[in-house]
DNA sequence: TGAGAGAGTTGGGTAATCCAACCGAGGAGG
DNA sequence: CCTCCTCGGTTGGATTACCCAACTCTCTCA
């Protein structure tokens, strides 16, 4: 892991693991329900090989879980922890914000929530469960520069 | 604007304006108050080059705004515009599962929602306020392969 | 006159990425 | 049993991105 400089943060932490290229969007075809290298490989966009170099970062960071579904010949796919279960609210928040900003007409993509209505996610604080945006929120600490 | 290939989606098209390294520390520090160079350069660790690179892709995207705060010699600041402060979520998420997952110990940066509680982002539907997660939601469109 | 401060550029080297082609184990069809 | 196909990758070579230190330019302050 290479060391960085900079605020010590847990955002630089994240992007660590899942910030280089093509890494969220293996994670979004992984959350669609996809699971195959070449799956990967062509709702991606990535090249073969830069695919296969994230699908080891993103195993060995314990996001991703390689695993064998048939024995001959051995094929394997890859499969969601707990942990890539985790990054759901990340990616929907970045699909929200390009949806309002970096996407012209219609999203592409779209969700329904179990209440019927098409899911727009919103940040909420976790404990009062009221929303959270700069006029509510101060920073209580900050980590310091390496 | 480059074309890439790939299901045609708006995390993919967020990622193409946020997604190049140093992006989104720069983004975090925007978020934290800070405006200038020299500050972006030294909290985020990104060399001096690729963070001028970085800066006028993130005005062009209309992400951050230039100004000028003293006349001479001339100085300029970046300030977040809108659909930048519209990042708070995506950073917030980020860091909640950084802090989760790829940060030992204390979090680094922690806030506190006007609530008093240290605050922890949740991803809640927006229509009906209740969480979402994967038992919940299901998509109902998907974009398709360029 | 000389030392900084602030916001960048420049040059040169290293690392990451892209692309097309290839590989190896087995399966399906003839 | 010969050939072609699928899946999950590797390999080589060219291109692009990134890193780092040093430098520039303008103006201020002592």
């Amino acid at each position: 892991m290479t060391t960085v400089t900079g605020r010590d943060c847990s955002i630089a932490n994240a992007l660590a693991i899942i910030g280089e290229r093509w890494s969220l969007l293996v994670l979004r075809e992984a959350l669609l329900g996809f699971r195959r290298f070449d799956q990967f490989a062509q709702n991606t966009g990535a090249s073969r090989d830069i695919l296969a170099a994230r699908l080891r970062t993103l195993v060995a960071a314990g996001v991703l879980r390689r695993e064998q579904y048939t024995d001959r010949p051995p094929r394997y796919e890859y499969v969601l922890t707990e942990s890539g279960r985790a990054l759901r609210p990340v990616l929907m928040a970045l699909m929200e914000w390009g949806d309002n900003y970096a996407t012209d007409g219609e999203p592409p993509t779209a969700w329904a929530h179990e209440c019927g209505a098409e899911f727009h996610p919103e940040m909420v604080c976790a404990s009062c469960g009221t929303t959270a945006d700069e006029t509510n929120l101060q920073t209580i600490r900050m980590g310091g520069i390496s």
